[in-house]
DNA sequence: TTAATATCCTACTAAATAAGTAGGATTTAT
DNA sequence: ATAAATCCTACTTATTTAGTAGGATATTAA
């Protein structure tokens, strides 16, 4: 399960990329309009401006806006930020690798097919954009990365 | 993330498959050889014999052993009785359903993706079994289930 | 220059989950 | 009878989740 602190970066990125183009958006439209705790969606906003994704003004018409094309912004990046690993055992995390100390890695009878889910999930998660979200999703066959 | 609990299970179950046929498996050999806290992994064991996952014989010459064919045990099954859903979303789970709530489920723009990436897991999680884990684990280009 | 309107920041809280531990009760083979 | 197992309940401790509270700071516009 992702938190809901991802699913509501997920909820908010996508309602900033339909908007976008035109100003920033407020934390507060958001909230309204995704149902969202205001204080608690305002953290997260702040934690994605930090990482890069959006840039913020500050007063009076302030509010966020992406700081990349909508096309560009995967979704796995903004699971890492919000939830971590996306991989189900520590030990097959790409961009959070811990080894699981108690067991024998090499010998590890259940890690190649966790590292099979992995790549089946990044698939996925690594090919569908911001703007993907947006049209109506479609599943891919063959994922382009 | 799986829990630690259901690596331990995992890890278990496997350690009990390869000795399967002989007798029942002692919960301390398990622990010993797999690294796994003893008091931890006797709850665990209980709960997979409730689970209608193994069976159990008290007393001295004790143990646990499997109740059905290692082949016919497949890895999904452990992972629901250990950790519950499997997908990334409530509203998108098979076995856990529950709505989101705040969003409105028609509309939701993450639920397609998520779904996918539920389908692409069970794919996998729904077609590998004990036995297979104790062979050495192949990715399957096109699984049976 | 002042008021209104945003984001920014730190700290706190409450509930749930994870990862066990403690201490025996019960059952079974020898 | 005794040793060796599982069985059972309750407790504990740490971490994570999902927020809330209360202002400080910056910006726009009248």
């Amino acid at each position: 399960m992702i938190s809901k602190k991802c699913k509501y970066a997920l909820k908010a990125l996508i309602y900033i990329s339909k908007n976008n183009g035109d100003e920033t958006v407020l934390t507060s439209s958001i909230a309204r309009d995704e149902n969202i705790p205001r204080k608690f969606l305002e953290s997260i906003l702040r934690n994605l401006r930090n990482n890069k994704i959006l840039h913020s003004k500050r007063g009076k018409k302030g509010g966020f806006a992406l700081l990349r094309d909508p096309k560009e912004i995967y979704i796995v990046e903004i699971m890492r930020i919000m939830d971590g690993p996306v991989a189900m055992l520590p030990c097959v995390s790409l961009n959070y690798y811990k080894s699981c100390e108690e067991c024998d890695e090499k010998n590890c009878k259940i890690k190649g097919m966790f590292e099979n889910v992995r790549d089946k999930t990044l698939e996925i998660l690594g090919s569908t954009s911001l703007h993907d979200l947006n049209q109506q999703y479609n599943q891919k066959e063959a994922p382009l990365v």
